[in-house]
RNA sequence: GCGUUCGUAGCUCAGCUGGAUAGAGCGACGGACUUCGAAUCCGUAGGUCGGGGGUUCGACUCCCUCCGGACGCACCA
């Protein structure tokens, strides 16, 4: 698929190095599109740089490169604008064939990547006999999206699910259940999750007699004692059965195929304390096994480290992390590690990349980043809580979510079947809580308001799933009215339908950000920006109703790619489209 | 104390990794439906981009320094 800016870029950089010498050959044409229409559809700003270099001003440098472009078939016009720049405005005929080819292209003009990574992905990550809480939100739906994009730009990429199944709190959670009267064979339903762990930590600070039980319950389970280890195993196939339904409900790529929780390197961990030990990475401090990597200070202005064994010879999640990705380079050969965490973890990830690096396992060829975000907060500004204090559950969120939905769609359109309202309703209300979650940059604490994302103005899933849906209206009447359109010659009449086949071009390189930055607000961004676009276009270019029919087939043509890439992209941020709502 | 991070319109946020006069939505004001879904569109008002330095032809973007908020800094994850 032919790609603009690339094009130009080559243009460019032959002009230059024909017009000022081999010497430029390697000087960047700084190719941009133009934020204002005015200045063209796109811009070579590469003049102001070169002139000091040159000894001339930029307007002459610009000059002298233009006297040596060849852009035939490729731009209508370029001119020297401000104090150096080269506005460019494409050729109509062009950009009517790139529309076509793009409406030809399953992949909607998206190139699969240069380079291809083995990716493993760390997101989601709920603790067991712990119901999913709106602290697993946005791993797991950022997570999910990462996930999406990544695939489709032809990466493997290895979901991890770092499902906190081990540590002492299952002592206290296994002598509970015990004492409920479960039985290890026996299938049991957590109804609530929450409650169940509840119960155990009151017990374990209430009951002395309890806790001295649940301590002794670690040692066993991690000592594999056949009885503590049945029901430990049973706690976690309740809790995933739980972690399902959410993630069924949310429409998230997670299976149970993709737990790889803390348990599943206990075998590792001592090995890799060996290891580092050995090899002189680890040392003794204060009666524990540490690394201590260089440039982290704590408190006292002493070093920080990172405890790959305790003092009492157990191992923590220094420990784990440090084995997992250990683990994922040599054993997976995965190029790319993606840890989607909350922010305050930061440091900690930073460290324990450090530490790989001192290891030998992060070496130069594979990148490892934490993809931090911040917190969701109530309209107070605070965490968002419940009134009484307590974490909102994904649950309750996700069914007031479809409540929510279900109200608007049942009052805006009546007349839909029953059937179809749960159905838009879902589509509405799902894709509102992910877009709201994925819209913003991440990186930032954003407040949750069910007002803002369910609102049909304004950069959120219903407004995008609208201008689907709006397409597709047109598509209706298209086929009543009998209309052959498919494979039609495109004709561009109007600024609007040239601002459309521009932007659908972008869709690529969009994703290109998105892969690099790790950044779906991007892509977010983007999609918004195309409905937007549309709209404007809708307002202005009728199309059932085009002053020729020639046009009016053209318009199909345009109005099914927008519908392919509003589609396309909201489904790679995990968002559904429907056809009415 | 050290470190990380955020600060852009009244509110909620973008700003394409250094390019032209900083853009949206909400809210306010004013327009546009007998016509593809007005669930929308068009226009007006609103900003010393937290303050101050520096680098650069050019800074919301990079560097330094203050101010303000959030978070993190040894055996919990």
């Amino acid at each position: 698929m032919t790609d603009v800016q690339k094009m130009l870029s080559e243009a460019f950089s032959r002009a230059i190095r024909e017009s000022l010498g081999e010497e430029f050959a390697a000087v960047d044409p700084v190719i941009r599109a133009s934020t204002d229409p005015a200045h063209g559809d796109w811009q070579a700003n590469f003049a102001m740089s070169l002139a000091k270099r040159i000894g001339k001003p930029p307007r002459v440098v610009a000059e002298t490169v233009l006297s040596a472009l060849r852009l035939d078939g490729i731009a209508a016009s370029t001119e020297i604008a401000g104090p150096g720049f080269v506005n460019i405005r494409l050729d109509d005929a062009l950009l009517a064939r790139l529309l076509s080819e793009l409406s030809a292209d399953p992949r909607c003009g998206v190139a699969t990547a240069d380079k291809h990574d083995v990716v493993a992905i760390d997101y989601s990550a709920p603790n067991v006999a712990k119901e999913m809480h709106v602290g697993h939100i946005r791993s797991t739906i950022i997570g999910d999206a990462i996930t999406r994009i990544l695939e489709f730009l032809g990466h493997t990429v290895l979901r991890r699910n770092h499902l906190g199944d081990w540590g002492t709190q299952f002592g206290m959670l296994i002598e509970h259940v015990r004492d409920l009267g479960w039985n290890p064979a026996e299938d049991h339903e957590i109804s609530d999750l929450t409650s169940l762990y509840k119960q155990a930590k009151a017990r374990f600070d209430a009951e002395p007699e309890f806790a001295e039980r649940a301590r002794n319950r670690v040692v066993a389970l991690q000592a594999g004692d056949t009885e503590t280890v049945a029901f430990w195993k049973q706690l976690i196939e309740e809790s995933k059965k739980h972690f399902g339904r959410i993630y069924q409900q949310l429409g998230v790529k997670l299976t149970d195929d993709d737990y790889f929780g803390e348990s599943y390197y206990n075998d590792m961990l001592a090995p890799v304390a060996e290891e580092l030990m050995a090899s002189g990475v680890a040392v003794k401090s204060e009666g524990a096994l540490c690394v201590f990597p260089p440039g982290f200070k704590g408190r006292d202005g002493e070093p920080v480290p990172l405890i790959v064994k305790k003092t009492d010879g157990g191992y923590g999640y220094d420990a784990t992390d440090l084995a997992a990705l250990r683990h994922r380079i040599k054993d997976l050969d995965s190029t790319r590690l993606v840890y989607v965490v909350g922010a305050p973890q930061k440091q900690h990830f930073d460290m324990i990349f450090a530490a790989s690096r001192l290891a030998g396992w992060l070496t130069d060829g594979i990148v490892a980043e934490h993809v931090p975000f911040g917190s969701i907060l109530g309209e107070d500004g605070k965490m968002f809580k419940t009134r009484s204090g307590d974490t909102i559950s994904l649950n309750v969120l996700i069914d007031e979510a479809l409540k929510r939905a279900y109200d608007i769609v049942a009052a805006k359109s009546p007349n839909l079947s029953e059937e179809d309202k749960q159905k838009v309703a879902r589509a509405i209300g799902i894709g509102a809580i992910k877009y709201v979650d994925l819209c913003n940059d991440r990186i930032k604490d954003y407040v949750f308001s069910w007002e803002r994302m369910l609102a049909f103005e304004g950069n959120t899933a219903p407004y995008l799933q609208n201008a689907y849906v709006r397409i597709c209206g047109i598509f209706r009447k298209a086929a009543e009215a009998g209309v052959v359109w498919e494979g039609s010659a495109v004709q561009l009449s109007a600024p609007e339908e040239r601002a459309l086949v521009m932007e659908m071009l972008k869709f690529s390189d969009v994703l290109g950000q998105v892969s690099r930055s790790l950044e779906p607000h991007r892509l977010c961004t983007y999609i918004y920006g195309l409905a937007s676009m549309f709209h404007s276009f809708y307002e202005k270019c009728p199309v059932m109703t085009a002053p020729s029919d020639q046009l009016k087939r053209s318009r199909l043509v345009l109005c099914q790619q927008v519908a392919r890439v509003l589609q396309l992209g909201l489904s790679l941020l995990g968002i559904e489209t429907v056809e009415q709502m």
